[in-house]
DNA sequence: GCATTTCATTAAACCGGTTTAATGCTTGGA
DNA sequence: TCCAAGCATTAAACCGGTTTAATGAAATGC
């Protein structure tokens, strides 16, 4: 590949000169303009881009960093990576997704700076190793979700309300008149896991239900299938406590094996089991048969503040830290209903 | 940020031993070594990703390049990056995803080689501008799906055997007696989309049916919501010929936007009218109503595939171009039958 | 008409690493 | 004991751009 030296010699003038016609940073007449644009093309020129971002100290390319370990994109994520990609597009912002295992991130030989001007980090967990790593070498940094109170006044991040959201979801079922919950919650490291689990425990805690009246399970590993941990918990949960009638689903596959479990279990939703999905983002919710009821979280509209707010402060017009709160919206479809009146009473 | 200047100046060694240090592409004496590590750790001094490669000469990202205007990311392609994404992780490599709109691109400032070693090029079309140009820049490439023929053996690629899968699931819905066939086939200028059509037509010829009893129809665009274009779709080519028994859909969602246009004709599925789709990837299609015959293509097993032949060849263990053919499979469900003898003849 | 400002251009330094060729020191063999 | 080989280390060149300070020519002011 040529270089601009070599242009610098064929066309008979300086490299800064070359350079000054590529990067249109300083005036070159436009005799002189024509003859290095002349002989760039000649020799298939482009200039080095990792020569440039050295001298420039600037790759813009926005880190997309997700958990190490053997992750997997999500229907949630896709459409919030569709948000990233979309500002990035109209921003000129390459995205770089951050896939490495630890142990090779941690051998000697592999410990670098990180290639891109800024990161957004999805999913923080309670007390999440990244962000301290993240905020050593002091590049940008915007997460998706709430980080723990220790970084929440440190760090700008995007988020929906999860507490009080899910706090309304559960004032809906008890007023249908659910008295008996399962949910079916994230990964109980992660602080979207927390927030569910306070706003739910506000509302149960408000109407006065005991403890024996819900149970709060989570996921156990992100590695885990949502749609398997969804059909076999509620499986299993259903058959030790035949007395719940309603199921809050941490995502809409989850719900998916919720459904599946209530099928081989002969239990009719929503006559019988009312169930309540978190991530209404996909397409085929309306399509369950019954169309699923849940919340909108606005995944594609998360990516693009985080992205937003990410390139705002990398190109300087930002310099505080900032909160973005995307409101999220209730969409009331056929899979919640008033649970059938059980004139046996209550059991536990 | 210190550099590795200032920690051979604090160590009391050369730039040379401290870059040995750290690459360990040379040995340097255990004593030395510790003292390097503790003055870098004093430091906090991570190596510099950009000097680095620029030194080096390559950057261990793999590029993504998606096709510029306003992509939006399917379930299809969510399989396939985490395809892509598993071997990235095993292997070490960033993934970068190219988003750039044309325009940035053509800008004399932002024209530069690309920043990844090597691209997967996806979705390539009949004459694919985005392989010429990379090809220019003589950057390794693995494309997902055909490239058009002038580049057949010059490029390595990944794809599934479209043709003869198209052909044989035509012959399925032949045998089951169906004689009028819409087939709505992915955008036209897209290889794909010409393989398929060209299997479907083998099927139908072989069959001996006029060219009235079938209609293929090509998605406009690809920012076009697959949705909406099987539901309008469907709903105007039903109206217009009823006779058609049988729709051949490009992907699940598609197939979806069938179902949604069947249940506003009223039309039943499968008794009225089959459907059949490719790219049956997603965890909803088993839960549709009916459950949705399709063939699927592996998306995740085409992602892998072609990382791993690129990242083969960056390591220079490839020299030569490779085909990779990855196997589809029928999974037959409930959403095709025999189509209802129409005793009343054949209208066109 | 002369001093001054403006302007395009350039040589050299710089960004932060890696690598080559040279250096001096220790080993090993005869 | 002497010479060759092996070894860790270093100074300097290099990767391919950008930028600063200096230069000389043209344009401007009075």
């Amino acid at each position: 590949m040529a270089t601009i030296e070599d242009v610098a010699r064929a066309s008979g003038v300086s490299k800064g000169t070359v350079s000054s016609v590529f990067s249109k940073k300083r005036p070159i007449s436009k005799e002189v303009t024509e003859r290095v644009l002349a002989a760039a093309q000649d020799l298939n020129y482009k200039p080095n881009y990792w020569a440039r971002s050295l001298a420039n100290k600037s790759t813009r390319i926005v880190g997309l960093n997700i958990q190490g370990e053997k992750f997997k994109f999500s229907q949630f994520h896709l459409s919030l990576l569709n948000g990233v990609l979309s500002v990035c597009y109209e921003q000129g912002y390459r995205l770089l997704v951050n896939t490495l295992s630890h142990t090779y991130q941690n051998q000697l030989e592999h410990r670098v700076t990180g290639p891109a001007d800024g990161e957004i980090l999805l999913n923080p967990e309670i007390r999440d190793e990244r962000i301290t790593g993240l905020l050593s070498g002091d590049i940008p940094l915007v997460l998706i979700g709430r980080p723990s109170a220790e970084f929440e006044n440190h760090i700008s991040y995007v988020d929906n309300d999860n507490v009080s959201m899910t706090e309304q979801i559960t004032l809906y079922l008890l007023e249908l008149g659910h008295r008996n919950f399962l949910f079916l919650n994230a990964p109980a490291d992660r602080t979207v896991a927390v927030d569910r689990a306070s706003g739910f425990l506000a509302a149960v805690m408000q109407a006065g239900l005991s403890q024996s009246s819900y149970n709060i399970l989570y996921k156990p590993d992100p590695d885990n299938s949502s749609f398997d941990f969804g059909y076999k918990t509620t499986l299993r949960e259903l058959r030790a406590n035949p007395a719940i009638t309603a199921i809050i689903s941490d995502t809409d596959t989850m719900a998916l094996g919720v459904y599946k479990a209530a099928g081989v279990l002969g239990i009719s939703i929503p006559g019988q089991l009312s169930v309540f999905a978190f991530s209404d983002d996909s397409i085929f919710s309306p399509e369950f048969t019954p169309p699923l009821t849940g919340v909108r979280l606005h995944a594609e509209q998360l990516g693009r503040e985080a992205a937003t707010l990410l390139i705002e402060r990398l190109s300087g017009n930002l310099k505080t830290v900032k909160r973005t709160i995307v409101p999220t919206d209730m969409v009331i479809r056929s899979s919640c209903s008033a649970p059938i009146t059980n004139l046996g009473g209550n059991q536990s």
